[in-house]
DNA sequence: GCTTAGCACTCAACATGCCCAAGTGCTAAC
DNA sequence: GTTAGCACTTGGGCATGTTGAGTGCTAAGC
């Protein structure tokens, strides 16, 4: 048997059934596609897809639905790119209408991107890990209260309350700020943990302990559980496709609001970095997500953070992936310039 | 026919629907509380009943089942307040465990909230409105960039970076902080579009210019659209109650992930300081939410921020109740402390 | 060596008919 | 005002039959 065929009876059934939600069948097949064949060369074609597991029926007198693995090979050696439609197209660029505060921008951009595709959209706020410190800024609240103000370079402005101990001085703070921001200004952010102590071994005893706050206090606006944020939008759409889960969406929903779980399987997927990644059904690392497939690529200065959507396995993987892409890019060159 | 046993037939028939999810009939109910009478004096009891709108038959020959009607009655003069159990209590103490930045505390409290309910538990922000400002920071980025910090005395800590339009000074910038944190320090947030024009007013004319873009940014911190946020958790829980929503959880989760439909839901529902308020099926302003019911309360100083959780009309009011007053009065005591 | 027609076989989905249990409303008696 | 009794309604469960889509296999054809 040719090859070739095989995948595009592979190709067909994958898109008969996304489209359709329903398990097709050998004489349903050749009438739709013309591949010049008839359906009992259809027939014995799916035999052999079935045997190499990239096919399933659901029981014996149905046609065949596509495996996690089908959809694998389909979106890997198959699938050619969907261009978006000129009101897609549209639709991206009005991503500049609006405040451009960063929040402001991954709201909307999660918003559209979950319209456009239909699916749960997801955003990472972009990592901090890689980014800079721009500006650092103590404030005194009240006599033993300091405000630890911290902005990056990708425009993140962290900040936190932090109890001296003991009471603070104006002059120390200015001092200590002087201080800080000569040393580590520019400097990665994940290199504070490095940084910082040098920072306060270098300060006058007097300065030694509220330095030694401070500095911790900065850390913990560095470190990884403060980029830890995700933005979703579109979840709605989870019960539309209420079918296409056939458990429950309950897991899907727990996976979705259990940050660290998303967190997670955002960065486990690679970071192709001229195209999406998909990671499709029990592929994910997560078990509610086993009827679930996640499409998602870097985006911003070093594509460091993702979006991306998630939604089920019978998925239109070409328009959302080309989705996907388009406003990734149009997301970084946002933010970029 | 007695009034006091018309509310009894009536409180049989919540309590034991929302147990089974099942319509309850005259006979399962004389077995299930004694009531005194028999089947057929309930039968007359319940066509009443009917009448008046509290409850309703599916068809024909099936039990009945409360309509909003009838589940307002019961919550309003039947319902008797269920203590909470000692595991309860336990879990709500544990609030105070962890950091105790104001988000962190939201976000433990409304995950605690939706376990303790098994619904979908949602938190409003403290409303800056009447919050007072308790200091002002101006930082200068970038030669034009300047980051207004504005923190008011509920803990929040609003920021945003504008563009001054023109070169500033480090000087310039160090008065008119002098000058905004003299004039505003104390003053209720809602009262900045008043307040801010004549600060600007008293500037001499060479800072003017600065001071009023300076005194926009704030006020935009201020604004209301600053203080719409919304936490929530729990919203797999809806996916377990699929069943009580016969139509889809769609239009549900709609209404949760627009942020205006539920703060407009929470700030509709009266004030009642000494409870908590409910809002049951159709009585929602939102379409979406009407087969749902919202049980919610102030919390906080000046009860002004709403605590609540959202779930299907067939709902555990007293239990439900009972779980949000105790939360909102321990945060409120945390936040205030 | 592929491809194809033909055929027997399987099985979910649907329809039909039947009965049952739960529940109601009404009436007449207490 | 309460109750027993009864006729009536109706959804749900079950057994049965039918249909149609779909398969696998075999034998013939190119």
């Amino acid at each position: 048997m040719s090859e070739p065929r095989k995948l595009e009876v592979l190709r067909a059934i994958v898109e008969d059934y996304v489209h359709s939600r329903e398990p097709v069948g050998s004489k349903a097949l050749v009438e739709r596609h013309h591949l010049g064949v008839s359906s009992a060369t259809i027939r014995n074609d799916m035999a052999i897809l079935e045997e190499e597991g990239l096919i399933a029926a659901p029981h014996t007198s149905a046609g065949r639905i596509p495996t996690d693995k089908g959809y694998r090979l389909f979106v890997d050696r198959i699938s050619a790119v969907k261009p978006l439609s000129a009101a897609e197209r549209r639709a991206i660029h009005s991503l500049l209408e609006g405040p451009d505060e960063l929040e402001d921008i991954l709201e909307r951009t999660v918003r559209l991107l979950s319209q456009l595709t239909n699916q749960v959209a997801v955003v990472q706020y972009p990592h901090l890990s890689r980014a800079r410190v721009r500006h650092v800024e103590f404030v005194l609240l009240a006599p033993r209260q300091v405000l630890v103000v911290l902005i990056a370079d990708t425009g993140n402005v962290e900040q936190k309350v932090i109890d001296a101990g003991s009471d603070v001085s104006d002059e120390a703070l200015t001092a200590l700020r002087a201080r800080f921001l000569g040393s580590i200004s520019g400097s990665q952010l994940d290199l504070m943990p490095q940084v910082l102590p040098s920072v306060v071994a270098l300060c006058p005893p007097a300065l030694r302990g509220l330095a030694q706050v401070l500095a911790h206090g900065l850390e913990t606006l560095t470190s990884s559980s403060r980029e830890a944020r995700i933005l979703m939008a579109g979840t709605a759409n989870l019960a539309r496709s209420n079918v296409d889960f056939p458990l429950s969406i309950g897991p899907v929903l727990e996976a979705l609001e259990e940050q660290v779980v998303m967190l997670r399987l955002l960065s486990d997927m690679g970071d192709d970095p001229r195209g999406v990644t998909v990671s499709i059904g029990r592929e994910n690392p997560y078990d509610g997500l086993s009827e679930a497939s996640v499409v998602a690529t870097g985006y911003g200065p070093g594509t460091n953070a993702k979006i991306g959507v998630l939604g089920p396995t019978r998925m239109d993987y070409p328009t959302t992936m080309a989705a996907v892409r388009a406003v990734a890019r149009y997301l970084s060159r946002i933010l970029g310039g």
